[in-house]
DNA sequence: TAGTATACTGAACATGTGTTCAGTGAAGCG
DNA sequence: CGCTTCACTGAACACATGTTCAGTATACTA
């Protein structure tokens, strides 16, 4: 009688947590109910409560597990092979795919916990662009950080509109072309820009002459 | 008796619209009920179903209105003045605030609405960026339309995600000083790039030998 | 005037869903 | 064994919310 009962060796409280991780990322936090988080986790939905005391309770416990799952994977990355172009600090979050649509989801309902990957990755992307900038594969910029969350936020940007990246390329979401596309586009923006001189450039910085940089950069000619 | 209920001269229909555009905005599609929309629109809850069907009739109806509305401006400012560089493809949106919310929110939640003003705004940012390198301020692109397509989902993204810019800048949200920096990120990574050289490009342009570019791009050497 | 359509309302209905609670069975412990 | 603890369940509760419906008032038409 142990066939159906023993299909995995996880507690039934992961089994809950991980039942939620996927249907909170593929249905939304709204619309997973605590009953269809209970069904694919096998157990009765009385049992969700008991664990985790509310759906909300729930939610926090996936927010915790996934945000420590993408910082485990981040350290053991750096650890490991260290790669410093700025797209290595996304390779890591792609892959697990339901941790990722975990991670979109929370994005677009702006949950803290997102926020908190969101800084998160800042930081570590900033790392890996001084590195870029000492080893001399970047450009110096005038305010490193700023760039590092304006690009941290078009990647994010980037894959919460996939789909619409997809249509508009008339592609298959995820297909290999799509991917192909979308990298040699970013590749080429990232090289060379998009205007073809400074003017852009200087007639802002005429009209906003370069003010006390605030906190969060410390930059001084 | 005619001063509370007289306090604007839009029809009743006109007004749960707009009420329901805003409150579908700031609290989504789900979080606002057909009785908060009723309340703000001065209605009771039954009429809104009269007029609309349904809560999803409601929402089809403000879809239309608003993606109606943002076509309008577009063509007026298209007929006014012809500015070239791609930020004013986005100007027009902002400015409205609670139809950019509604705009915003459509695009977090997916709704076809927001696909389809996607879709326009990379075809009017398309003719705008063709201008653009013939007047010689863009500089050309082995594919114009999946850059086009590649900044407005940046730029898209920057908006949805602007709380968490704003958060990592360490400033208040849609603040001046939040404007400035992440313009000033914008323009910099627009017009040098963010690599110090075309190593990246090369070693991608190695892997994978520009294959014949589908439908949506016609560029031949 | 009579009749009909239309805008509109209050109240009720149906359902989905988070949550509670009494109870069961098994495991550990004295 | 008796007791407690804990994971777990089935059933019910409470409530929010979309929707329906009978009914009213007003305006327009024949």
């Amino acid at each position: 009688m142990c066939s159906v009962k023993r299909r995995d060796d996880r507690t039934a409280a992961a089994r809950i947590r991980d039942a939620a991780v996927e249907l909170f990322g593929r249905e939304g936090f709204h619309k997973a109910t605590v009953r269809d988080i209970a069904k694919d986790a096998g157990v009765s939905p009385a049992l969700v409560l008991h664990h985790y005391g509310s759906k909300s309770g729930l939610r926090d416990a996936c927010d915790e597990w996934v945000v420590e799952e993408f910082a485990r994977a981040r350290t053991e990355m750096v650890e490991s092979g260290t790669s410093t172009d700025p797209f290595a600090a996304m390779a890591l979050i792609q892959g697990e795919e339901v941790r990722m649509a975990y991670l979109l989801r929370s994005l677009r309902e702006g949950t803290p916990a997102a926020g908190r990957l969101f800084d998160g990755l800042v930081e570590h992307s900033l790392r890996m662009m001084e590195q870029g900038v000492r080893t001399g594969e970047l450009r110096p910029s005038r305010n490193l950080h700023d760039q590092a969350v304006l690009l941290v936020a078009w990647q994010f940007g980037g894959l919460l509109l996939q789909g619409d990246v997809a249509r508009a390329f008339g592609t298959e979401l995820n297909s290999r072309e799509m991917k192909e596309r979308y990298i040699r586009a970013v590749l080429e923006v990232m090289t060379h820009g998009v205007f073809s001189d400074s003017r852009y450039e200087d007639a802002w910085n005429e009209l906003e002459p370069t003010e006390s940089v605030s906190e969060g950069a410390m930059e001084h000619d």
